[in-house]
DNA sequence: ATTCTCACA
DNA sequence: TGTGAGTA
């Protein structure tokens, strides 16, 4: 069994998952409505996690203890499914992509301290 | 015993 | 976000 399946595969029931991560069960549905973690529904519509899952919340745990908001926190994983970085890191060669990702690092690194804190990310995804 | 959805003296 | 109600 690959290390990629094990890892999406829906194991975890809700109170196991809040003591792992130190959320409480309402926090963790607040998060699913917004769409940042996707757990798997069992038998009677229970939510089943998986590690990817408990991974996800503890990043969100961790940004909500930064300060940042949900608005900035969304944006964050939008911008994480954004196939054009993936697109274009493709096309670029070995020197351009170190090149681009130092700078991107660089912004990330200010981003967190100032603009995410408002939900403004919009310079970094045009 | 647990978790779910819904709703707010 | 907390919390209580009424279920499944």
């Amino acid at each position: 069994m690959s290390q990629q399946l094990r890892r999406t595969m829906p194991l975890l029931p809700i109170s196991i998952v809040m003591q792992l991560t130190e959320l409480t069960a309402r926090q963790i549905r607040y998060y699913e409505d917004h769409d940042l973690i996707n757990p798997a529904r069992t038998d009677g519509n229970r939510r089943m996690f998986s590690l990817i899952d408990v991974d996800t919340l503890l990043e969100i745990k961790d940004f909500l203890e930064q300060g940042i908001n949900m608005a900035g926190i969304k944006k964050i994983f939008e911008m994480k499914n954004q196939p054009l970085i993936a697109e274009k890191k493709a096309q670029m060669t070995d020197k351009e992509l170190r090149s681009f990702l130092r700078v991107e690092m660089q912004q990330a690194g200010r981003m967190q301290k100032a603009s995410l804190r408002q939900g403004d990310l919009s310079r970094f995804y045009h």
